[in-house]
DNA sequence: TGATCTGCCGATTTACATTCTGCATAGTGG
DNA sequence: CCACTATGCAGAATGTAAATCGGCAGATCA
């Protein structure tokens, strides 16, 4: 994990489609080498996988939230439990008063009201803070 | 956006790097048409890039916070201060008590109060409440 | 100094992306 | 009811890049 690496990273985080040779030369590398840099970053799980970015609003999921999921029991196992919630992005199991913090993805608020009855069908739930996001300044890749 | 489409982004998030004839096989198309409709998909910014997922604990981003910022004025404008941080991943104006709920990842815990004190030389932001992650259960794409 | 390992280059081979032609189907307008 | 045009797909072509391989140079260690 060089300073080569981290620039590669950067350089397919922003374009992944890029070609090898493309990639060498910004970096100062053979299409070759370049290819057994990032071949090793994934075999390493540095890259955990190459994906496409898609825009919520376009597969009609407009409204954005998070939400602080309080918990009356021990909700340290129950990450299926929220993996079987589609609309729910990410789950995190966090200090503080709340338990839980999910990031959930609906088209409208009806939908997102939804999705909070199916958090309090989860055993231990004992109760969710909602917090609508009105508008998203960035969301990123992390910084290599 | 039938549902060809949305099996093909199915696809395309669990691994971009699918050959053509493989996806096209997936949903019943031949690779040609199959490659009409990613372009398509691209051309309407429905697929907004191809990147690769990189682990953050091997970019030494081990410490995943979300932290909830309280202002005194209008930040509504101030998406490109909340930008300079590097460690922020994510920036979102939210309705509610507090005005911006920002997504950090940093190395260590010291290094997230470090952020915490850039957040405060923001013009307006009058306050700040950390949220450190335990465990997260998971991150995926939106579900197409 | 000799041996081994690692990283890189350059070329070869293979696979895939991309483009093109032609066809079928579904709308559109006379 | 019949041309006319759009659109979407298949199948084959062409081009380009991915993946693989052999060999070399520098580093590390005995």
């Amino acid at each position: 994990m060089d300073e080569v690496d981290r620039h590669l990273l950067a350089l397919l985080q922003q374009d992944a489609t890029t070609p090898y040779a493309a990639l060498g030369q910004a970096v100062g590398l053979s299409a070759g080498a370049t290819h057994d840099r990032v071949r090793k970053l994934r075999e390493r799980g540095v890259i955990r996988r190459t994906t496409v970015e898609v825009d919520p609003a376009a597969l009609g999921r407009g409204v954005l939230a998070f939400v602080m999921v309080d918990s009356s029991r021990w909700v340290g196992d129950s990450g299926d439990r929220f993996a079987a919630i589609p609309e729910i992005q990410e789950a995190h199991v966090i200090a503080g008063s709340a338990s839980v913090l999910v990031k959930v993805r609906t088209a409208t608020t009806e939908q997102l009201q939804d999705v909070l009855r199916r958090l309090y069908a989860i055993d231990g739930v004992s109760g969710t803070q909602a917090t609508v996001v009105l508008e998203t300044f960035f969301e990123r890749p992390v910084a290599p």
